[in-house]
RNA sequence: GCUCUUGUGGCGGAAUAGGUAGACGCGCUGGACUCAAAAUCCAGUGAUUUAAUAUCAUGUGGGUUCGAGUCCCACCAAGAGCACCA
């Protein structure tokens, strides 16, 4: 068998007969199966975009078979910082490193026989897209939900770029290790945070998988409390915000961030401004995750001359610096209760300062006694005035009532999740269609005037002072005011690559429309993604930009559905034989290719779903994919066997419709190992007999398809079919699926000592009897006295002796 | 630090609602076929034990139950994400 030829075949015969591709509408159902449109990155298809492109094309293969009109769409999302560093290095368009990026990709998906309807395809990166994502922002800034804010940012001082924090991780510059500092950047940002309340709702719309929903809720990490106002001593105000009023009387100081607002606002009243002007330099060079973890977050100072007052007692406490504290996120105040939070006594420890314990329990004086330890346990108060003695359930009603009384504190729901910093200093992105006008102000472009176009030059390095490369261009950045005519410059920023993959899912539904960036009779077609599949670290932040994105423009009626993604699971990283993540410094990369030149597409395909727990990573070993290889040429072997005949064997007919169904759950499940499990069962007994008939073959040809679509559209060819990929799923018969005899394990004492035979269904006195009267069960009962016996129909006896 | 996930043979992993732990595959051992090899086929393969036997086994320690890989509590270990990598 030559499997490359055959593999060919049939590629063809799928693109010369557009077998996958789809129209919007006709009397089929319709179902939308996506799989996350890769980075074109140089080095080719990863083997882990194998994994899930097969899982979702096995299942795009089995509904199309059972009669959906399947779109399975395939795309680019094409901007990204490594073709700008290619660019920068070689001196050519980025567009043209993508161009070529994507022809490696697309050659490579085909050989693999992926079953994607290739008239849809499109990359973030045309023009005839983005200028629909440019359109879409346009909508958000009209809507007030784009603003400009100054943000910091991690800079490197010798490359002068802006760094990622992956790239600024442990305070230094990846590239050339020189300390990183923190740099203010007047960004645009979506108001984001704004929609917290709608995204966490909205999940109950959704069939997301448990640990999906899971991710998103954490990342919006809402939390129920108070903020509190609290007076300066000598004029001034701050906020803070916490889940924990109780333990009010407990505050011994305050702590106010480093980077923000409140402590500039102060700094004329300040008695040691070098030491708090110091202490802010010092902060400046660290990132936030530097910032809050727990270990690092003993630092600070006081802030002398500045006092705050305890809005319940009215009692003067000292206010700290902290860099656990960020300046842009809550109020950038918090306050602190060492008794009864660790952090907080740690602090208070390293900087000698007293402590108040409010709740009663446990001992206070080596660890704060916290909320996951007092809550709930009938802890009661104590130092704390009149609701001394109340239980902390109760306290914490009473004081959130007097201090709403007295018109200090406020309940509020408190969330995580920030604003979306939306500008990135990077050639390659979308530009941001804002004109800025010394007159105007910022003014948005004429949205017939998009797309706004990148530039068409090949030098992209960054600027000094950590503009964006495009401000370098003049000829670009000059223009006209869009309202006033006068002379304005382009915003110079782009987006992040998160902006075009945010709704690449509903320009597949109407992949050429001119006039809109989808039609909403087309929406209404397709209705939301019935089934999306991606990888885990994207669950959280790719998959909530793009909930919010939809939820946005359900707001001002373009999309039919708040959310229009149904169904989202995820799959487990391809990791290298050595169980660690596949990287070219290791030497542990596996390439598909290669695995495809040698042992064929649907070996490859058969063995990354029979690796492992989809949703769970797994390890490349080669020797299990020769397993796989074993598998086919075996059921390939079986085409010798076969006699002439219209119906199943009699002694297989019960396996082969148990395997139909399993088959068919399994896929539908996740359960792509265990689906090849049963087939390779099914295999396997129909080798041990002389002979099988055409129909035996060619239910299992059928059922293999969706996995191994090459080989099994040759084999059912020689048999005489017509391709499987215009035929139907074969249907079990319930009934037969059933077995009429059952072996059962028998038990005494919960452990097993013998096995009966029995007819399903058998009653329950018939199968004891059996039980007790089986020899090996007997010796063990010997002498001994029934105190109870149990017996579960169809499944286990177990007798209880004394 | 926070959040999440995962711990089952030599390995990847099965085990639908608490009911015969180890399906299926890999690897290994022995055998058949062959001049030989590859391929293929047959048998065996959790540990301890003298052969049937029995005992012990799902990260550790408790608990619930007639019965726990599965449920509960406490712990240990590994991995992932944490807002400018995509």
């Amino acid at each position: 068998m030559n499997y490359k030829q055959i593999e060919e075949k049939w590629q063809n015969y799928w693109k010369e007969h557009k077998t996958f591709e789809v129209e919007n509408g006709g009397e089929k159902p319709p179902y939308y199966i996506l799989v996350e449109f890769p980075y074109p990155s140089g080095d080719g298809l990863h083997v882990g975009h194998v994994r899930s492109y097969t899982a979702q094309d096995a299942i795009a293969r089995l509904k199309r078979m059972q009669g959906y009109n399947v779109l399975f769409p395939m795309g680019w999302d094409a901007f990204g910082a490594p073709a700008e560093q290619y660019a920068i290095k070689n001196h050519v368009h980025p567009s043209e490193a993508v161009k070529k990026s994507i022809q490696t990709f697309k050659k490579q998906m085909e050989t693999l026989g992926f079953s994607f309807d290739w008239s849809r395809e499109f990359a973030t990166t045309d023009p005839e897209y983005y200028k629909w994502t440019q359109w879409q922002f346009l909508q958000f800034y009209k809507h007030k939900m784009a603003y400009k804010a100054n943000i910091p940012v991690n800079w490197c001082p010798k490359c002068k770029s802006v760094l990622s924090n992956e790239d600024a991780a442990g305070g230094v510059c990846e590239r050339c290790g020189t300390e990183v500092v923190q740099k203010e950047k007047s960004q645009w940002m979506l108001k984001m945070a704004s929609y917290a309340e709608d995204l966490l709702k909205g999940l109950d719309d959704t069939n997301f998988a448990e640990r999906v929903k899971l991710g998103q809720i954490n990342w919006i990490g809402k939390s129920n409390g108070v903020e509190l106002d609290v007076q300066i001593v000598g004029g001034g105000s701050f906020s803070v915000f916490t889940t924990c009023i109780e333990t009010i009387y407990g505050i011994t100081f305050f702590v106010i961030a480093p980077d923000g607002k409140l402590i500039k606002e102060l700094m004329p009243r300040v008695e040691n401004k070098e030491e708090v002007l110091n202490y802010i330099e010092e902060t400046k060079k660290k990132s936030n995750m530097d910032r809050t973890e727990l270990n690092k977050g003993k630092t600070g100072c006081e802030v002398k001359g500045i006092k705050a007052i305890n809005p319940i007692n009215g009692k003067e406490v000292p206010v700290y610096l902290g860099d656990f504290v960020l300046g842009d996120y809550g109020t950038g105040a918090v306050m602190a209760v060492p008794s009864h939070d660790e952090r907080d006594f740690e602090y208070a420890k390293a900087h000698h300062l007293e402590m108040i314990q409010v709740i009663d329990g446990k001992d206070t004086t080596e660890h704060a006694f916290e909320k996951q330890d007092y809550l709930g346990v009938g802890c009661k108060l104590i130092n704390s005035s009149e609701f001394t003695g109340l239980t902390v359930e109760e306290a914490k009603k009473a004081i959130t009532a007097k201090l709403v009384d007295m018109g200090v504190a406020r309940e509020v729901s408190n969330y995580k999740m920030r604003d979306w910093i939306f500008s990135r200093q990077r050639f390659w992105g979308e530009p941001i269609p804002m004109i800025y006008c010394d007159k105007c102000g910022w003014v948005p472009m004429n949205e017939e005037d998009l797309p706004l176009l990148l530039p068409d030059v090949a030098e992209y390095e960054p600027s000094d002072d950590g503009e964006s490369p495009l401000s370098k261009i003049s000829e670009w950045v000059n223009t006209t005011c869009p309202k006033c005519g006068g002379p304005a410059r382009r915003e110079t920023d782009t987006m992040p690559n998160w902006a075009g993959s945010s709704w690449y899912f509903l320009r597949f539904m109407d992949a050429h429309n001119d006039k809109e960036f989808a039609s909403m009779d087309a929406m209404k077609y397709w209705g939301k993604v019935d089934w999306y599949n991606g990888g885990m670290e994207h669950t959280a932040r790719h998959l909530l930009y793009a909930r919010f994105w939809v939820q946005f423009l359900y707001n001002i009626g373009l999309v039919p559905n708040k959310e229009m993604i149904w169904t989202r699971v995820s799959h487990g990283m391809v990791l290298g034989s050595n169980n660690e993540k596949m990287s070219k410094s290791k030497g542990n990369v596996i390439n598909p290719d290669d695995i495809v030149n040698e042992y064929g597409a649907d070996t490859l395909r058969v063995y990354e779903m029979f690796m492992g727990d989809y949703q769970q990573d797994a390890p490349w070993n080669t020797d299990s994919l020769r397993g796989c290889k074993r598998f086919i040429d075996k059921v390939v072997r079986l085409k010798e066997k076969v006699m002439d005949g219209n119906n199943y064997s009699k002694d297989l007919e019960s396996l082969i419709h148990k395997t139909i169904k399993k088959v068919e759950y399994d896929t539908y499940h996740l359960g792509y190992n265990t689906a090849i499990s049963a087939l390779m069962i099914l295999t396997n007994a129909m080798d041990e007999k002389d002979s099988i008939t055409k129909e035996d073959y060619h239910v299992l040809l059928t059922l293999l398809n969706p996995y191994a679509p090459h080989i099994t559209e040759e084999l059912n060819e020689m048999l005489g079919y017509a391709p499987i990929c215009e035929s139907s799923w074969p249907k079990y018969d319930e009934s037969k699926t059933v077995d009429s005899e059952i072996t059962i394990g028998v038990q005494v004492n919960g452990k097993l000592r013998g096995e009966i035979t029995i007819s399903k269904d058998e009653e329950k006195d018939s199968i004891l009897e059996k039980a007790l009267n089986n020899e090996k069960v007997k010796n063990f009962m010997e002498g001994k006295e029934i105190v109870k016996t149990i017996v579960i129909p169809n499944k286990i006896v177990n007798i209880v002796i004394k």
